[in-house]
DNA sequence: TATGAATGAGTATTCATTCAT
DNA sequence: AATGAATGAATACTCATTCAT
């Protein structure tokens, strides 16, 4: 109950100002998207003066490289654990995506910042290419393993892990922030997911398991 | 049908100069991103004048939807015909993305544009999407016919042909125009397309064929 | 009267604006300070939008820089020649004096900028330097011609002229820059040349001869 | 006599922060200037808080105008005392000059930030102005008692005393300050000093007495 | 007396677009 | 058809100053 060492109740009114304006820019830039975000949208959101938004960040970048850290952070500490699905790497695939699917949307306007400006902006590639080696990693050491039986042949893992990210989150993308191929109607959750899930499985050439949602 | 003024033989001055201002922005964009291009840019590099620019286009979205729909002129036709591939499904695969893959560098800044200002402009989304509509219809087509035999179960079949596009284009801004993954090192053409086919090929259970490039 | 290669009715639009743009900013410098003045003030003087600046100058700093530069033109090109006064130094002094005080009441603005920033600002310290460095050499020429024949012993003809030089342009700044010592009332332009004539002479040790103002 | 309350050998607490503020302020402009000195150097300098500044003084020129005023006493407090040198009149201009050397050296912020503002600020050139005048009187007595004797002809003793106080002054600026002349090398205090006493000495037409450093 | 978080006015600069020539 | 000078709207960022604690 009582935290002796971090009081809660010693949360800084310094670091209740942080926390706001970052949650007022994630869900601005979700909103507008990151280039067209302005400070002053952001601190008006917040319910704040423009000036202070340069108390607690050096510009619109350094802000969005923290929001980029925080979803870092959220997507590690929230992977399953592969030690869990030992012998159904099928319903790996699809704890996985589940599980990143839902992290994205939490994150949609980080997610939405990263496609936005990893083109213009090299910092912002890096930071989306740190957040991408995890789950990079994990599709090449499934790939090896199938390699390791006689599946998969003629790919390299880590390329192709590459490529397989990619399939996931241009699904995001697609269905869930651009809407580009569906601009009209909602793609559900659970059927993106399902789609994703099966050719996922499909491309790895896995058996699926019982699965169930 | 005979044009008595404009002789087709004889382009015109101003066709010319429109051609001239579009393959100058197709270089620019290329080179440095469209959001990233300004209209002096574009003009400088075909060696005009800023205001002549807007005698041709109205603005510089207008020039890059038209530099789009010359995009997807050139995908259509160059896209290899199915009915040579009748019994080879696999090699149909290869085909079209060995095709898609050097068509897209062909229109490297084109692409860059797209993956820069799907996300802020409605009508570049619009464009995006026609252009992606017949390799999607495609790969639809591909997975009911591997349904009608008991394959690829499980998935809506133009939802997955939306996602396996994805999978191509988002390794082609990956690997070619972001250089999210490999930041260092190019991927060399054949390696990002055996990958890609790959991965297509085992995604739509299609065993490959013996191909060759 | 014809000038057939440079044709004066060919001052380009752009020349001419440049030189407005110039002239304005040494009326509004000379008038409210560098310091003070503000690029849209200079655009709005010389009758323009504040855009148009960029055109010409990079900032208010190269705008400046400029300024001085055509300054010290003014300043090369008027000064006495020594030629002129090779057995009557004591009215070179006068001459001297004379024509730079009336040179820089034309470049009141530059002169005033000059004080407001050498101390913030390197390269202007660097052009305010080279502007000073004639009028150093000339007092130092003088200075030594006196220690040849016994005068002006135990000084360094350098710093001496740094010195002297620095008690005209502190003349100038104090009485018809800053108003610093005389704050309510005018100091007369041939009152402050032969205070300051005379002075120079003085330290010099030069016996004056006969001097006509 | 006697303060109740604030007993003279306690000081009290206000005095000394606002005697650290100003000690701060002092180090801070002089290597920064004034102009480039933010409130927030200054109380960060002092180890104290920003708000803790505008208990004490109304805004930097209030501070500033402290500064100049405490410069003005020690200048007053220090000045030698002419009746030691009745009959070593070029002496006295040695002391003078030597005291004023090291007295300006001590308050180089001060200085540096008269220079810097007296064009900008009405109130700080008053001050400066103040501070000039004891100095301006001394070289226009000197100067009128070499009239009495038939030197020193045809010059306005206060516009002269004005000018010569000058020739320290910016030879100060010059040499110490702003490093203009010798912005690479220091030119030491009794290489400036001998020169300023030189040039003052012969400009006030004085044969200078046997004297020693 | 002291803190430091918060305010918001002020300004340089860019660049798409227009238009007189 | 072409030029390029001119326009002016839009916005990030700084810093003196205030005020609740």
């Amino acid at each position: 109950m009582n935290a002796p060492e971090t009081n809660p109740r010693q949360i800084s009114k310094s670091e209740r100002t942080r926390a706001d304006l970052l949650l007022a820019a994630r869900e601005v830039i979700s909103r507008d998207g990151l280039v067209n975000t302005r400070i002053v949208d952001i601190v008006q959101h917040a319910g704040r003066s423009s000036g202070l938004f340069y108390s607690y960040f050096k510009n619109k970048r350094e802000l969005f490289a923290s929001l980029v850290e925080e979803f870092g952070d959220n997507l590690s500490d929230t992977a399953p654990d592969p030690g869990d699905y030992t012998d159904d790497p099928a319903a790996l695939v699809r704890a996985t995506v589940q599980g990143l699917w839902h992290r994205y949307k939490e994150h949609r306007g980080d997610v939405k910042g990263l496609f936005e400006t990893a083109l213009t902006d090299d910092e912002i590639r890096a930071e989306w290419q740190k957040l991408r080696k995890a789950g990079i990693r994990s599709f090449a050491y499934r790939i090896r393993k199938q390699q390791a039986v006689g599946l998969c042949q003629g790919m390299d893992p880590d390329l192709a892990g590459s490529a397989l990210l990619g399939l996931f989150e241009f699904g995001f993308f697609n269905w869930e922030i651009c809407r580009l191929d569906y601009p009209d109607a909602d793609v559900p959750d659970d059927q993106a997911i399902e789609t994703l899930v099966t050719l996922l499985q499909s491309a790895l050439q896995l058996a699926p398991g019982r699965t169930e949602t």
